[in-house]
DNA sequence: AGTTAATCGAGACGGTACGTCTGGTCTTTAA
DNA sequence: TTAAAGACCAGACGTACCGTCTCGATTAACT
C-alpha cells in the first residue's frame, strides 16, 4: 500500500499483477510483514485520536507506540509526509454511489460527501492537519492529488458532462472553472475554516444557489 | 507590531496612536528596538525569496540571519508559528478601493485581487507555505482570522448587503453561504491548489456566472 | 571592601572612613552606595547557607536576590569569581592571638584553628566550595593567597623561627618544608577531605608526633 | 570505562573478561562504541594540554573537538564533571611497585611518587583544575576518593602496618593520622599550591623528618 | 535440511534545532 | 554619575528527533 517511497509504489502492485511474475525476479530474504505495515499507519490515527497535537508527531514517537523499529518506517516511506499521505487515504471515506436521477442531485451527493468529511470528527481536525501539512510537499500534494482528488474530480466532470449534453447546465461556461463552482465554496469551509462546516441542507443550497444564479429572476421583477 | 505574545498586538498601536500617551506607563528599562523588529521580520522574508525551503527555517538559522540573539527572538513571539503571522502580515498587500460602480463591479475587484495575490510571486509559493503552516495552529489562525481576513470579509458583506438593498442580488440567499459562492471558487484555485491560479479575466467570469447561473435561461427567453 | 578588579581595595575603605574626605576629589555624580556592596555580598552569602548548589549560583541570580542591576555588580568586581574572593574574606575567622607560653603551645593553637574552621557549618561545605573554585582561577588564588594565606603563614613561620632559635625545633631542617610539616596533615583532612575532619585533640596529637617524630626512641631510652 | 551513571563501570570489563558470560544478558540494539568512548576522554585531554582554559570547556565544543554528537557524551555520563572523573583517571600515572626494602624507603617512594605527578605537564595545572572542580561535587569526589584515592591509601596502610609491626614506626600514634603526617605536607604543595611543588629529595626529607621528629635529639644537647 | 538474504526490534551514532539560561554590554528613566 | 531595569548578542545547557548504521534474532524462499 505504501507508495510515495519511489518504485516500490510501482514496483508492489506489478509483482501483483504480472501475472506468473512473483518467481521472475526471485526477491530472496524476510519478505516484508503486512502486519507491521498496519500497525504503523494504525499507531498514527490512534495518536492523533488521543489528541496528540499534530506539531507532536514523529518518526520517534510512532515507532514507539507501534512497537516498531525506525527503520522498519523509513524502509516503507521516506519520511514523515509520506507516511501521512497513506493515512489520509486510509481514512478518506469511500466515494458513495451516485443517486443518477438528475444531474442537480449527484452534484448535491457529492457536495454533501465533502461536508459529511468535514464533519467527522477523525477527518476534521485532523484531516486538517495532515492536509496542511503535505501542502508544504509539493510531490506529496501532487501524489495526493493524483491518486485521490483526481478520481472524484473526474466522477464530478463526468456529471457535469452530463449536464451540459442533457441541457441542465448552460454550455458557454469555462469547464476548469465549472466544478470550483460548486465545490469551491463548500471546500473553503470545510478545509479552509475548519469547525465552521455548513450545517444540514446546505449542500442543496449551494447546488441550487450556483444553478438558478444569485441575481433575481428576471421575469416577474421587470 | 507583533502581537501574537499577548496584549502587545493590541496596545502597541494604541500607545502608537493615542497621541500624549507614551509616557504615561513610564516603561523602566532599555526599550525594545524597532530596528531590531524589522530585522527579523525582514530576515525571514528575505530566506523564502532566496528559495530556502520552508521547512528549513528555524529560529536558529532566522537568527543567524538576521544578527540577532535567539533569546530576542522568542521576547516577541512565542515561537516559529507566531512570528509567520507576523511576516504574512507584512506581506500581505493593502486591499484597493473598490470601484463602487456597481456590486458586480466591485465583487469582480475584490475576487480579481484573491487571483493576484496567488499569483504574486512572493505570495505564490511563500505565502502558501506559511498559510498551510499556519492552519496547524487553531490559536494563530484565529487569530489571522480575525486581523486579516475578517476585516476583508466584512468589506464584502457589506457589498453584498449593498446588493441585496438595491436588488442586484436575491434576498433569499442564506447570507452566511453567499460570500463563499462568490470566494470559494476562487480560493479554491490560489490556496489549496497553488500553481493552478485563474488565468486573467476569471474574475469576471466566475462572479457572472455566480450571478447569472449555470442553468441555462429558461427555454423562451434565450 | 571589594578590591580584585583594581585600586578599589585600597581606596574603598579610604572613602567609607575618611568622614569628611569624601568631597576632596571631587568624585562626580551620585556615589556608590556601600548599602548596596553589603546587600551583594550579603546577597551570596545567604543564597549559599540556604543551600543553594553552589553551581547554581549566577551573576543574574545573585542580582535579582540582592535586588540589585546587574551592571552595579560588574561595576565593582571583575565577575563572579572575583566578587567570591570578597565573600570568602568576608567569612573567614579572625585570627586569634597565640598563647605565646611555648612554641609547641602556639603552633598546636594555629593547627586547631584550622580544624576550627573546617568544622564551622558556614565554612565547610560552603568555604570549600569557594576555595575549590577559585583554585581554578591563578590570579584569583594568588591574591587570596597574598591577602588571606601568606599573612597566617608569615606569622607561623614567626613562630617556627623562635622555635629554632631557642631550641625547640632542629635548625637542620629545609624551613620551606618545616612549616608544611604541621600544616599539611590538618589541611589535607579539611579542605582535601571535608567532612573528615578530625576530632577535637588532633591538633596536639599532629604539632607532638610531628615534634617527636613518628620512629620509636632509640631502644635503650624507652 | 566511564562509570559514573551507573553499573556500567563495574559490568563493562565484567563482560570482557568473564569469557562465556556475554550471551547472559543478550544486550539489545547496537552495542556502545569503545572507539568512541576513547575519542571523547581524549578530546578532553588535548582541548586541556592546547592551553584552552578550563572553564572554557563545555560539552559542546568537547563534543565538536572529538567528532560526536552531545547526545553521545550524555549518554555515558550524567555531565561534564561525571566525565571528568573518567578524563582524570585516564590520566592518573599506574602507581609504581614499591622497593620493599625497607618502611622508610618505601614511604619514600610513595611520596615521591606524589611529587612526581605534581610535576608532570600534564597533571599539575590540568589535573589541578579538575580536580578542584571535582570538590564541589560531592558524589563524584566521592567516587573518585573509592577508587583511586582509597586504593592508594590502602597501598599506604599497609606499609605503615608492616613498619609498625617490625618496629620502625611507633605504636602509639593514632594510625588514621599517621598517613596523614608523611602525605599531608607534599599534598599541601602539589595539589592546594600548584607550581610550588617542591624540588627533588624532598620526599626523602620529608619521611626522615616526620621519621625522627623536628625536635632536637635529647641525647648529644643535653 | 541448510543456506541465504532481507526483515524485525532495539538502540547507538553524528547532527540540528529546540526553548531556556548566563555572561557581559548597552541604553533607557529616575535619583 | 550612579542606580535599577531590562534589552541586546553570543553561545552553552540538556532534550528530542532526524535519518543512518550496527547489532542479534527471525523468517521466508531457494537450494
Amino acid at each position: 500500500m505504501p507508495g510515495v517511497s519511489g518504485a516500490a509504489s510501482a514496483s508492489a502492485p506489478a509483482s501483483g499483477s504480472a501475472g506468473s511474475a512473483s518467481s521472475a525476479a526471485g526477491r530472496r530474504g524476510r519478505p516484508r510483514s503486512e502486519v507491521v505495515e498496519r500497525a504503523i499507519v494504525e499507531a498514527v490515527v490512534r495518536l492523533l485520536e488521543d489528541g496528540v497535537p499534530f506539531s507532536e508527531l514523529s518518526i520517534e514517537r510512532i515507532a514507539r507506540t507501534a512497537g516498531v523499529g525506525k527503520a522498519t518506517i523509513y524502509r516503507r516511506w521516506d519520511g514523515k509526509e509520506a507516511l501521512f499521505v497513506d493515512v489520509v487515504r486510509s481514512m478518506e471515506p469511500v466515494a458513495p454511489p451516485l443517486p443518477g436521477t438528475s444531474v442537480r442531485d449527484d452534484l448535491v451527493a457529492i457536495i454533501e460527501m465533502l461536508r459529511q468529511r468535514g464533519l467527522a470528527k477523525r477527518s476534521s481536525a485532523l484531516l486538517h492537519n495532515v492536509f496542511a501539512q503535505m501542502q508544504s510537499y509539493p510531490q506529496l500534494w501532487d501524489m495526493y492529488h493524483r491518486t485521490s482528488i483526481a478520481p472524484r474530480r473526474e466522477r464530478m466532470d463526468e456529471v457535469l458532462r452530463r449536464g451540459i449534453a442533457n441541457g441542465e447546465i448552460r454550455a458557454d461556461i469555462d469547464f476548469g472553472l465549472l466544478g470550483d463552482l460548486f465545490v469551491g465554496p463548500m471546500l473553503v469551509r470545510t478545509v479552509l475554516r475548519p469547525g465552521d462546516t455548513p450545517e444540514q441542507g446546505s449542500a442543496e443550497r449551494i447546488v441550487d444557489a450556483v444553478l438558478e444564479g444569485v441575481r433575481p429572476a428576471e421575469g416577474p421583477s421587470r
